[in-house]
Formats: C-alpha cells, structure tokens, sequence
DNA sequence: AGGGGGACCTGTGCGC
DNA sequence: TGCGCACAGGTCCCCC
C-alpha cells in the first residue's frame, strides 16, 4: 500500500517513539521477509539508540547509536503500529483503521519508556536490511533512486532529460524509481490526471507544455497526500489507531465506471492494464 | 540495453 | 455456504 506520502507519515508518527531512545530488544519472529534478515539482526538492534528516522523514497532508515542503519520497506502490505505508555508517542498504527492480524507481526521493537513497536506484513513483500550509515551509495536499492518528486532536482529540464528516447508509456516511465522516486500505482494514475496527458502517451513524446504542467501536477498530489496524512496524526491522538487515512480520495484511482470529476465532462473513467498494472483514467480530459 | 512478464505472498471480494 | 478467480498501494530477476 505504501507510496511515498504513506511512507512520510508512518515515518512522523514513528519518530517521537523512536528518536533519542535506546531499542532494548529486536524480536524477529521469522528469519525473513522477502529475503532473510540480515545476519544477528536483532544483536545489531538491541541496545542501540535511534538518533533519527530518515526517509528515502518509500524507505524509512532508522539511524543508529551504532553506526549502522536500518532501512525497511513496507512492500505493498507493511505497517508499522505503536503501543505506548508514555504520553509523548501516540499509539495507533499510521494508516490503517482496521487492526493488523498479529500472526503477521513479524517484528517486534521493544524501547525504552514502556513503547512497542510492530511490523507487521501478511504478504510479507517489506524487507529489511542493515548497513554503514555514510554508506548509502554503495547500498544498491537506494543507489538507484531518481529525485524525490519534491526536490529542486526534479525539474522540467530534468525530466525532459530523463525521458529522452523513452519509447515506454508515460505512466510505466514515472513508476520508474530511477526516474523518479517515490510514485506508485496511485500517484503516477493521479498525477497523469491532474495534468491532463494520456497513460499511453510514449515518455519521450511528454516534453513542451506537457512537461511543464506535469512536474507542479506530481508535486503537489504528493505533497497534499502528505499533508493529508499529517493532518490525519495530529487528529487521532485520541482516537487510538483509527487513522482514516483514506479521507484523502483519488479523483481516477479505483474508480473505473464511475463519472469523470472535471466539472463540464461527461465522460467515464476507464480502467487498462499496463505492465501488468491498472491505470485509471479520463479518455477525454488525457491526450 | 531496455522492457515485459513472472515470481514472490496472503487476503478480500465477487460471481456462480 | 462454498469455491475459484481476479485483483491488491512494490520490487527483483530472468529472458527476449
């Protein structure tokens, strides 16, 4: 489920249980996600002090006392939940309303100050791994990463640059974390919408006034998701894990039938299926 | 070299 | 009610 703005959410609502504190225990209740933990993962963990969350893209890197950093990816079911006594962590899971199932908590962080944190994976997609913190260069899955979509890096010129000779649709393009980083299924379909171009559209043929309406289009459906999701954390301190972070609606994802939202189009919006994946969109309002 | 499709997993919702 | 199938917000890896 993760996008980058679901990412930058948990990551918020994990920092003030995380950050400053000593982990006193790492329980893994399995030797693997997608791929096996790293070796005496849980030795490296215990003991260690969270100095900072960071995020890259949809990774979240817990920087350690240590030296070391955890990275972690949610894949497309992972969610972190925190339990807590003390009043400055607020309990709740971030993003989803409905509780996890805990025969999928595969991870558990104990730390200082009576706060539980959980990973949790049914489809157990995530993964984790450790490495040097300074390293990350050398650490392949975020070596490869483009721009984040809110960076002075991602501009027109860049992206005009990226997508030269591209002879693959625009909407696979921009699920490309090389190209850019950070956008899934729903942001690219939103993104493509809001700009008014065509899924099928070639990446190479999106230059000229479509590339300048495009980049401020992918900013800003990432950076109102993102505030969605503050808003959502700041609500729900009493509300204990009922997140509802899902009030912030798409105008074309997962709404293939329905009527098109621009205001004067009576068209529908239709659904296909490109690299293996839905695209929503309008036929009218996307050339 | 780049791009498509399968693989990795479990859960859910739908039609019959 | 039960069963089978399609589909799910991601990424890697193989093969053409």
């Amino acid at each position: 489920m993760p996008e980058l703005p679901e990412v930058e959410t948990v990551r918020r609502g994990l920092a003030p249980a995380f950050e400053g504190r000593r982990i006193t225990a790492c329980t893994l209740h399995r030797p693997d996600l997608r791929f096996p933990f790293p070796d005496k993962m849980s030795e490296r963990i215990s003991g260690q002090s969270v100095e900072r969350i960071d995020r890259r893209s949809k990774y979240l890197l817990f920087r350690l006392s240590s030296g070391e950093t955890l990275l972690a990816h949610l894949g497309m079911s992972g969610r972190f939940s925190v339990e807590a006594d003390d009043t400055r962590s607020q309990p709740g899971d971030f993003v989803h309303a409905e509780p996890a199932n805990p025969a999928h908590d595969h991870v558990v962080f104990d730390i200082e100050g009576g706060v539980t944190v959980r990973y949790n994976d049914p489809r157990r997609f995530g993964f984790m791994t450790l490495f040097e913190t300074g390293a990350e260069e050398h650490v392949s899955y975020l070596a490869v990463l483009g721009p984040e979509p809110h960076s002075n890096e991602f501009s027109v010129a860049y992206l005009n640059e990226a997508l030269k000779g591209k002879k693959s649709p625009i909407k696979t393009a921009l699920l490309d974390q090389s190209i850019i980083a950070g956008l899934g299924n729903i942001y690219v379909c939103e993104a493509l919408f809001r700009a008014g171009i065509s899924p099928r559209r070639t990446a190479a043929s999106v230059v000229g006034a479509r590339a300048e309406r495009l980049v401020p289009h992918i900013r800003d459906v990432i950076l109102e998701a993102i505030d969605a999701g503050g808003s959502s954390l700041r609500d729900f301190a009493s509300a204990d894990g009922a997140l509802g972070y899902f009030q912030h609606r798409f105008r074309v994802y997962g709404r293939e039938g329905e009527a098109c939202p621009t205001p004067g189009c009576d068209s529908k919006v239709k659904r296909l299926v490109q690299s293996g994946r839905s695209t929503f969109y309008c036929g009218q309002c996307q050339k």
